[in-house]
RNA sequence: GGGCGGUUAGCUCAGCUGGUAGAGCGCUUCGUUUACACCGAAGAUGUCGGGGGUUCGAAUCCCUCACCGCCCA
């Protein structure tokens, strides 16, 4: 049998996997040896995800480390799976929808939506894990875990536990009183209609204005304004009847509720306390608004006042909730000017009454926005609020000139002030418009109360994170943790398992005859005022049964016939009130109790996705049930992601198994990097710049993707990459293949037992062999990737190739054949084994290929020898004959002799070891330096010199040699020499250095001061003998 | 504004706990010698960002400045 000339990577990948997959190969504990375990969650791609040069750098660091431990023994297990994407995949599902030009998610409900979003992921959920198993990552895939699994309306072959898990640790942490409901500002995409948490904002620059407008004092007040320099000179003084604000969302000023200063600035100390208006709305109803002190404002930053506008941005929403300053709500969910709630006049007179103090109780119906800007887009009402306000005067403005270029004559004008400044807006990372801060009822997990756990474990080394720099990261994020925002108002994810229920106001409720009983009238007054405006009682339940039973014991305590109401569920609060009231009339006709109803409705909002990764750990080990796999492989060990989710999944699993199952969710996180194109710009698609795996896969092979990708790997560090790379890796594949391929035609087969040769080239490749395996296990398991990959690949294709393969060429022919072929079978099968976890398919198929195998290479045995393969004689021996080669090439070529002659090798100068290994290696010096049969002899004309430790030889080039060039070449190697021991000679020269250094590094630098030192005699001999002919 | 990282050969980057610079690509010259031209041989190129300090000795540790990048506010 002849190879090919090169491997096919695209037929043999493909054929492998196959393969891997039938054995069952990649499944828990598969090839397990030893009972240490040794467990990897995949960070789960987006169900909508397909793989990007990210996931595949993220994936090939995990496979690299799950082989390694799995030829080692380890029972091992790499945990795969999706997560479902809460936004994205709606919103993949609802672009479908549109493209088919079928009725849009509202039109068809929810539960009809839920269908088509399960439709969808069987029909194309998987396309990342093809992708993945294209990479060759050798994760259980029959394990493969989603974070919907289980939900309610999964389909078959969706079976599975995430949603209880997710839901048991919704309730239990509800009970806690950990999760809890509150209406508070947060982030809102105005496109998904939802709340998102603040880790899925990006803050970017963009041009803005600020506009400056003035809020004129209540009651044409004055006050002196005084401004001064830093020495407290006065630089401005004048009377004012008004407060300067600078702002750069005018829109905003119509939900204003106070003007905040910093408490030490002298400027407005004059009135604070005092009103002033708010130059917008209609003049009759213009509001009047408290100048109030804090903390918050800068005096240095624009006019040192600001308004504060509490529903409507962050920091305003610190202010009022400190000066108990109520929030008016502008906009709707669209993030349009409110249309609904109360009348404009009204509205502004229940917030000017809050103004002057008194309590105005909920203001959520009040609606600030004047009846000619309700409906409009936010950017709209800015525009007409600022022309409003400039028509008014009320704009600051500032004296502008103009010279008439055709008059000159100079023009003098008072013009807005308008400052152009770039200004950070937030923006949602996946709708890409404007984020909003909106006052909303959400869901929160009050994260400061499970955080310490977290910082503990690291700080404790229970968790050790890579590399350190990272830590830090994640103290100062969890240190300063903010409430985490977990409702969605999705369709797409786990439901909120909370009910409500109206509160039937027991408290208010009069009993006319103090019978206990509800009549007629009583119970339509109930319905009549109460209701609608009552509030709500909730419980939280895994199941609806359990929650039926709370309810139950609610209304126990309702005067009759009200208590034994059936308890049934609702779509939402207004169909719990039309349900009521129509249960309640059947009653008063039929005087039936069994026709009492009372309608409890779900929460519609859906989890974040991140909230159900959080327990990725434990709900794919199949919590909450105590199984076999739970006990076994959690905590797991290593968990690979990259920096831009430490915030997002790593801290939060932390938190999470912490709170939930009192244990790290795994030992050691290693962080990687962002692989960047080959210019270090991050790739993106609109730069253009994004490298897609799967192409890089097609064109090179995937191992020459990974060991590129795992060669960048340097802790810390972001990967660059690009097609040059992963082709050099390419020529590595064929490389080794080439390499088994002369192997091979010679009759050397894999499978052996390890020779124990006599030849001191096949005893010196054993023990490199030993050093690289010694080398390639400290590498990884300081997950110094990049170590591992470039230690590989300097041994196959330097030592390996470059001088095992030429040196072994003559001894084919020789008496130690038998003992090559041998040695040369068992080293390469090293080498397959060893790259294995980084590069499997070539070497899968290369151990098919050399021998009769047990085994698949998949699950070969990892080496366990160790220095004790190393000779250090043969070692010593053969790098003399290497540098003696090098050294013939390397005059050779400097002197221009033809690479084809065959030079003479004369032996003008050996020691006793010189001799010897010149004696034992003849015929691979021969043959690689291309030189005859060495003799002794002397120097002579047109003879060019070559220096080895302990010999000098001399090779003669023609009759007649560039003496000059000859004289250069050596005066060339000789300054070089003398420079390096000139150095070391200083240093050994110094007292303080042989006081102080280790007698391990004085003894390393006098063997290198004595060993040039030889050079240097050689080099000058052999310039003496040049000079005198 | 706070924090982190980077600045090493033309390019992209290694260089772990200080012992005096390496790889790949590219470049130059040579080469069809029984695996490989996706190859082989030889070669050139570096005040290791600037300045200061600690040390017998600094690319490596400390301080400082400059520029670039990232994260958070």
């Amino acid at each position: 049998m002849t190879m090919d000339k090169s491997f096919d990577a695209k037929a043999a990948e493909a054929r492998i996997s196959a393969e891997w997959e039938a054995q069952g190969a990649f499944a828990a504990g598969a090839n397990a040896s030893r009972r240490e375990t040794f467990t990897v969650m995949i960070p789960p791609p987006n169900v909508t995800g397909s793989l990007h040069i990210g996931h595949a750098f993220n994936n090939t660091l995990q496979d690299i480390l799950v082989r390694w431990h799995r030829m080692r023994g380890f029972d091992t297990l790499w945990q795969p799976g999706q997560d479902h994407a809460g936004i994205a995949t709606q919103m993949v599902v609802e672009r479908r929808m549109a493209e088919r030009q079928e009725p849009n998610r509202r039109e068809i409900g929810r539960e009809a939506f839920l269908e088509k979003v399960w439709a969808w992921k069987q029909e194309s959920g998987d396309t990342i894990i093809n992708q993945l198993k294209r990479l060759g990552a050798s994760c259980d895939w029959s394990r493969n875990a989603f974070t919907m699994s289980g939900a309610p309306g999964a389909p078959a072959g969706e079976e599975g536990n995430f949603h209880d898990a997710v839901i048991r640790v919704f309730v239990e942490l509800y009970d806690k009183g950990i999760i809890y409901r509150g209406k508070r500002l947060v982030n809102w995409d105005p496109h998904f209609e939802t709340a998102i948490s603040d880790l899925e904002v990006e803050n970017r620059e963009v041009p803005g204005h600020m506009w400056h407008f003035k809020y004129p004092l209540a009651g044409g007040e004055t006050y002196e304004y005084v401004e001064r320099d830093a020495d407290g000179n006065v630089t401005l003084r004048e009377t004012r009847d008004y407060i300067s604000i600078a702002t750069t969302r005018p829109e905003t000023m119509l939900g204003d509720g106070a003007v905040a200063v910093h408490p030490g600035d002298a400027r407005y100390a004059p009135i604070v306390g005092k009103l002033c208006e708010i130059p917008v709305g209609p003049k009759e109803h213009r509001r009047l608004i408290p100048i109030i002190t804090d903390d918050y404002p800068d005096p240095d930053f624009g006019s040192g006042a600001v308004k504060i506008t509490g529903a409507h941005d962050f920091n305003d929403y610190g202010v009022a909730m400190r000066n108990g300053i109520p929030l008016y709500a502008l906009m709707d969910g669209k993030a349009r000017m409110r249309e609904d709630g109360l009348p404009y006049a009204e509205s502004a007179e229940i917030a000017t009454r809050a103004a002057r103090g008194e309590d105005v109780g909920d203001v959520s119906n009040v609606n600030l926005v004047p009846d000619e800007l309700r409906g409009l887009d936010r950017l709209e009402a800015r525009k007409r609020v600022i022309e409003a306000i400039t028509a008014e005067g009320l704009a600051v403005t500032r004296l502008h000139k103009e010279i008439d270029p055709e008059t000159g004559a100079e023009h003098l004008e008072r013009r807005p002030l308008v400052d152009q400044k770039p200004i950070m807006q937030p923006f949602g990372d996946r709708s890409g418009v404007v984020i909003e801060p909106m006052l909303t009822d959400q869901w929160f997990v009050d994260t400061a109360r499970i955080v310490q756990p977290a910082l503990d474990a690291v700080r404790e080394g229970r968790t050790e994170i890579l590399p350190e720099q990272h830590r830090k990261v994640y103290f100062n994020w969890l240190e300063n943790i903010e409430p985490w925002t977990i409702s969605r108002q999705l369709w797409w994810g786990h439901q909120i398992p909370v009910w409500y229920g109206l509160d039937l106001g027991i408290e208010n409720f009069t009993d006319d005859e103090g019978d206990g009983a509800l009549d007629e009238v009583e119970l339509f007054r109930l319905l009549a005022d109460g209701i609608v405006h009552t509030g709500e009682r909730q419980h939280c339940a895994a199941h609806f049964d359990d929650v039926r039973k709370r309810f139950r014991d609610d209304i126990a305590g309702l005067p009759q016939p009200l208590e034994v109401s059936r308890i049934v569920e609702v779509a939402d609060r207004e169909a719990a009130i039309d349900m009521l009231a129509q249960s309640w009339a059947d009653y008063n006709l039929s005087q039936d109790p069994t026709h009492l109803l009372y309608p409890v409705w779900r929460d519609p909002d859906v989890l974040d996705t991140w909230f159900s990764s959080g327990l990725w750990p434990i709900g794919t080990l199949g919590w909450p049930e105590n199984t076999e796999e739970l006990r076994k492989y959690f905590p797991t060990d290593v968990l690979v992601t990259g920096f831009d989710i430490i915030f997002f999944w790593v801290a939060r699993m932390m938190m999470m198994q912490l709170a939930v199952v009192g244990d790290v969710p795994f030992r050691t996180v290693y962080v990687h990097g962002l692989v960047r194109d080959e210019k270090g710009a991050k790739m993106s698609k609109s730069k253009g710049n994004v490298i897609d795996p799967l192409v890089l896969i097609d064109d090179f092979g995937a191992d020459a993707l990974r060991m590129t990708l795992a060669s960048m790997a340097a802790m810390g560090r972001d990967p660059k990459l690009g097609p040059r790379h992963v082709e050099g890796f390419r020529n590595f594949v064929t490389k080794i293949w080439n390499a088994t391929r002369f192997a091979e035609m010679n009759g050397v087969r894999g499978g052996g037992p390890r020779p124990e040769p006599a030849h001191t080239v096949n005893r010196w490749i054993i023990g490199e062999v030993a050093r690289i395996r010694i080398a390639t296990d400290e590498a990884l398991a300081a997950y110094r990737f990049n170590d591992a990959a470039a230690g590989l690949y300097a041994f196959v294709w330097g030592k390996v190739c470059d001088w095992y393969v030429e040196f072994a060429k003559p001894l084919f022919d020789g008496s130690h054949a038998g003992e090559t072929r041998a040695t040369m079978g068992w080293v390469l099968d090293q080498c397959y084994l060893m790259l294995h976890p980084i590069m499997p398919f070539v070497t899968e198929e290369l151990w098919r290929l050399t021998g009769d195998r047990t085994k698949m290479l998949v699950h070969g045995d990892w080496p366990a020898y160790g220095a004790e393969l190393i000779d250090a004689a043969a070692d010593r021996e053969i790098n003399w004959v290497i540098a003696l080669i090098e050294g013939v090439r390397s005059a050779r070529a400097q002197m221009g002799v033809p690479a084809g002659a065959k030079l003479d090798l004369v032996v003008t100068e050996a020691d006793v070891a010189a001799r010897s290994a010149l004696a034992a290696n003849a015929p691979l010096i021969e043959r690689l330096a291309r030189v005859n049969a060495p003799v002794d002899g002397r120097a002579g004309k047109g003879m060019i010199a070559v220096a080895a430790q302990g010999a000098s030889f001399a090779l003669p080039i023609g009759e007649v040699i560039d003496v000059a060039a000859e004289t250069a070449r050596l005066q060339k190697a000789l300054a070089r020499s003398e420079k390096d021991a000139e150095g070391l000679r200083k240093r050994l020269g110094n007292p303080k250095f042989t006081e102080n250094a280790e007698a391990e590094v004085i003894e390393e630098t006098r063997d290198k001061l004595a060993a040039l030192e030889d050079d240097i005699a050689r080099l000058n001999a052999a310039l003496a003998q040049l000079a005198a002919m």
